[in-house]
DNA sequence: AACCTCCTCCCCCGCGCGGGGGACATCCGA
DNA sequence: TCGGATGTCCCCCGCGCGGGGGAGGAGGTT
């Protein structure tokens, strides 16, 4: 299986460059090379590679414009992986944004660039290591999962297990039947947990569980 | 410049496979080998290593745990790389918040472990690309809504629309007063819905809902 | 013209659900 | 030792809900 790349970079030296480094292995094919982002565009829609390897810094449109172009059609499934010299945050920012697969510093060594283009084509994504550090300081904080509501506490054990059931719109007899109690019991509970959370009935308890990220799937985000 | 690296796993076996790997390098120094996050934390606080290689499932102190303790401690220099075979996301959340400069899965290629040893050295960061690509998802989540699931398609547009307020938790009467129609109107639309979906009841439909990305804040991520 | 989809509204009927009570057991801390 | 919290089970009652029908009108295609 062999990899079609696409080489977006306004200096002929630097498209050379990598495109000496491509052709040392057996398994990647660079079938284009453009000088800026608007025929970045268009190239990749037409020969549809697996990566296009994209400077940032271009005539036209920069790599984070034509980024942003190529993933909004959902027709093109070309994995991007941008080049640059300055790691600016906000560089970074608008890259993952746009959902590239790569965000790579020029001074990384060749045999990396080879590497990330063949991560970039199973689906997975590479972030230099140098830029990393700071994305993790930044960002860690954002992925802390949604806050537990307080009133939470106010349930006991068996409650948020209920709860928990319910969430995942079991019925009264569904919950009573695999907690090995009775349908009554289970009634008691859904009530109790109802008056604590002040919510009206289970259907805003099913709402109330998934928007407190306490299902999985749920809520994405 | 030599770099010393502490291994800790509580397999032997491993622990002996990473050591000979490290020694085919001249420039690393494996200079303590422990089996549990607790030895962990005091070999690192006493031979101050360069580099902790931690495996995630120890004895007595798990990996992340370990770099917690290791990294509040302001006198260590040490970096942490974190192995773990499941890249469960909450295992990536707690240990870029602990403040890790690495998180790797065992699948990776042996080199690529020694790259993120001197990376971390140098005071970069190293996340593992099948990681990295949820991490950038997560991270954007505006983009990223979950996909539509196809029979979405069999609802007409006042279906979907009745649809989303039922997800909110909106009782038919309430529905109805909103869209200004009668609540005979909104139970033959909720009906379709379930129908059509498969569901059955308003219930399913909320989880339903919120599973699929249809109203804001759902899931969770 | 006939036909279809969609939205709208109406009927009856059964049932799961939630609130209002109460009861009895265990465990634990005051 | 007494009480509080918790978990378990039971009663009755009202009602929102969902399925089973039916029916009319608007807007479109054939």
């Amino acid at each position: 299986m062999t990899l079609t790349v696409l080489l977006a970079d306004d200096h002929a030296m630097l498209r050379s460059g990598l495109r000496a480094i491509f052709e040392t292995q057996s398994d990647l094919r660079c079938v284009a090379e453009v000088a800026d982002g608007r025929a970045a565009v268009t190239e990749v829609a037409r020969l549809r590679p697996d990566v296009a390897v994209l400077d940032i810094r271009m005539p036209k449109l920069d790599g984070l414009d034509a980024t942003e172009m190529i993933l909004a059609d959902p027709a093109n499934r070309t994995k991007i992986v941008l080049l640059t010299t300055y790691d600016s945050d906000e560089y970074v920012y608008r890259a993952l944004n746009a959902g590239a697969s790569g965000f790579l510093l020029k001074s990384l060594p060749p045999e990396e660039l080879i590497s990330a283009v063949r991560v970039a084509a199973r689906g997975d994504a590479l972030i230099d290591p140098s830029v990393t550090q700071r994305l993790i300081a930044r960002f860690a904080v954002s992925l802390a999962p949604p806050p537990a509501p307080p009133e939470l506490a106010l349930l006991t054990a068996r409650e948020r297990e209920v709860l928990q059931l319910v969430a995942e719109a079991r019925s009264n007899a569904e919950i009573a039947a695999q907690l090995h109690v009775g349908d009554e019991t289970v009634k008691t509970h859904v009530s109790r947990v109802l008056a604590k959370l002040g919510l009206r009935d289970r259907v805003h308890a099913v709402a109330y569980a998934h928007v407190n990220g306490l299902v999985q799937g749920g809520g994405r985000s």
